[in-house]
DNA sequence: TTTTTTGCAAAACCTTTGCAGTTGG
DNA sequence: CCAACTGCAAAGGTTTTGCAAAAAA
């Protein structure tokens, strides 16, 4: 019975579900919210509010930029969508039902590595017993130097949040 | 003994040895580098370019927010200053001879708390083994939710940076 | 029909860049 | 003197906001 692991967005496992939680919330599910959804339910990884707005780079229809990121908003404020700020750049986006997961970022090669959450609970526990605080890395990733560039030439790389 | 702590900058103990660092560079010493360097070493936290540049609001003679960010970056070039992304909001710059601390960040209500990198050794380590990830929270802080807004009501509240 | 949502345009925000003029060494 | 540096202005990239037109319920 521990805590809630730290991507606590809304169960859904399908896109009807996530259609639902749309309406069953007194919003519209407008043509523009069911697409977005629909992109990043496609996506192999979080998507810029540009490739979404871009509708994958038109494999889906394409919406306005501005849209996007209110929708985005609104969909995130429901629990459906959550967004990392992946360094300097733009913010990724994703399904929190498809994506829970925590990063690390390197300062040095921008490259951002996903880890699912439980690698971090007793890293987690640390943190809360000696600061109160209560550590994340799905909003702001753990920064600091990937293996790579920590030690260059090794072999030992992880794999990147996009692809 | 150990690996060096995360914020390895040049150390300097008086403003005249960071004025020697600058001028030992083969770069110039102007007025604005002069003032720059003064008014961060004047500072009770980490400042941003905007107070950098208007003088600490008038303590300090002003100067143009374009050159402040040049001779920031120029600086930290130099590991006389650094900088850290306090959530969204701008960079906040410090000497890195005053302030070596790493930080804790409240995605929630954006406080930010500063602790010695001592503090975080031992996480650190595990990090380190764990994924090959040398964690650093001196320029992109730790994440999550403040004591304060983990358990609203409670007392045990962390200093904040900037006072 | 009524309220929400869209699309466009414009602005806000932080940061970088171009360039002519100034200054440090 | 001459390269380095400044100040101003303009642009860059990301995100937000205002408002009339369009669409969902």
């Amino acid at each position: 019975m521990s805590r809630p692991a730290a991507g606590s967005g809304v169960r859904v496992t399908s896109l009807d579900e996530a259609f639902d939680v749309v309406r069953g919330s007194g919003l519209r599910l407008s043509a523009a919210r069911r697409i977005l959804i629909e992109v990043l339910a496609s996506a192999g990884g979080p998507l810029t509010a540009e490739e979404i707005a871009s509708g994958l780079r038109g494999r889906h229809p394409a919406s306005d930029l501005a849209s996007t990121y209110r929708n985005l908003e609104t969909l995130e404020a429901l629990g459906l969508v959550r967004h990392v700020h992946a360094g300097h750049g733009p913010g990724l986006y994703a399904l929190t039902s498809r994506d829970n997961r925590e990063y690390l970022i390197c300062e040095r090669c921008d490259a951002v590595r996903a880890v699912r959450p439980e690698a971090l609970d007793d890293i987690r526990e640390m943190i809360r017993t000696r600061f109160g605080h209560e550590a994340r890395f799905g909003h702001f990733p753990l920064g600091g130097l990937c293996a790579e560039c920590a030690n260059p030439g090794d072999r030992a790389a992880g794999s990147d949040v996009r692809g």
